[in-house]
DNA sequence: TAGATTGTTAATCGATTAACAATC
DNA sequence: TAGATTGTTAATCGATTAACAATC
């Protein structure tokens, strides 16, 4: 127990959080497929990871299969949205650039995994094209129309220069999370989960690998 | 010595290489701030990462620094580029929706890393607007108009149940890496260099992490 | 029962980091 | 010289994985 009273758990890792996402989107595909149970053997032939490190990553929370048989896709997939807390509806602002938020709007993956886009925030809002359940506003307008207690987190596509702003601007705010795409590092007061999706880092990956490639013959 | 007769070179870990990828970006930044040298300590600071970590990752590779000073900001950022392979244009193909063509087009993440797109492949090729440099097909065209002594790269933004089918096409035209952003797992011959960059994964990591949060109060 | 597969232990492997001599 | 910071060693820490009893 530590001081709060709680039991104090084990700290989860950053790898195996990401891990459990990958699994968790397997599992939505094989569900669509009709497929009832899968093993960790398979999971691990479609995903490339060992087939222990699966069962060791869901054993850190529970125990979710059946020996001799593997897991049962549709409660597997439940556990894994109660572990992931994809297990509700999650409200979204997008903020950036209008053709990224067409993107997004369009997004299977957001559709798919309860996040709802209720608001736009737009350099250039007359050039949106988009339903009428979406509000779109200015960025001018983030403090006057963001509210913390509906608006749970935010998608960030500006350049890189105007991020740093936008995300001390939303922490203020009090918005619980932020996912930006931008190539470049950024400060918090830490009262905000931050992570960044940065497509040149997975382009730097792609160049060493191909060259790393190349030189094994 | 291996049998081929190269030196045998310890393996450099993935997690060595994101990090490369991420202090080559935060030096591109320094550089435009007219900033001279940079050390280790400082670059902690700005991505959160141990500055042993960092000697140690840039140490596989060589000296880059001095000591009592630090790193020279053009000349780390030009021994990065070498390393990473980004020290060379690459050219890249589109194949997808025609907002995320738009997207990328515009992105400031290629442009600045050498990335140069001169295909568009689209399943409605009428939509997109776009510089006259660029070509724009139907992806039926796919084996007609990738040439993969020209066409490096691919950078896919289409319906995950469409991407599959796309690898296989693409391997065996001969290209040598793609990067892919739908939430599904793909399968290779192994010939072929594939990165997946995957919005859901990044949206289960932030929403386990506000939990985490909340419930640390 | 025989075969399959989980959950978990314990060994291994690899990544991180503190510490410090080297040196600017 | 004193202060700063690298490059590198070695210790620590944590992640991965083989192996297997449990059990369907």
């Amino acid at each position: 127990m530590n001081k709060k009273g709680k039991i104090k758990t084990k700290k989860i890792s950053e790898l195996t959080i990401r891990r459990l996402s990958i699994y968790y989107r397997t599992l939505n595909v094989l569900e669509k497929l009709y497929r009832d149970t899968l093993s960790s053997k398979e999971l691990s032939e479609i995903e490339g990871i060992n087939s222990a490190q699966i069962r060791k990553d869901l054993s850190l929370f529970g125990s979710f299969g059946v020996r001799g048989i593997g897991y049962d896709i549709q409660s597997l997939k439940k556990a894994l949205s109660d572990i992931l807390g994809l297990n509700r509806k999650w409200n979204v602002v997008l903020i950036g650039a209008w053709q990224f938020s067409e993107v997004l709007v369009n997004s299977e993956a957001l559709k798919e995994n309860n996040f709802i886009i209720t608001k736009i925030f737009n350099e250039t809002s007359d050039k949106i094209n988009i339903n009428d359940s979406i509000m779109v506003y200015d960025i001018d307008q983030l403090e006057k129309r963001i509210d913390p207690k509906k608006d749970h987190i935010a998608i960030i596509a500006l350049p890189p220069q105007k991020v740093q702003n936008i995300i001390y601007r939303l922490e203020k705010i009090g918005i619980e999370g932020v996912l930006y795409f931008a190539s470049r590092a950024v400060k918090t007061q830490g009262n905000m989960v931050v992570i960044n999706q940065d497509i040149s880092i997975n382009l730097g990956m792609l160049t060493y690998k191909i060259m790393e490639k190349k030189q094994a013959n």
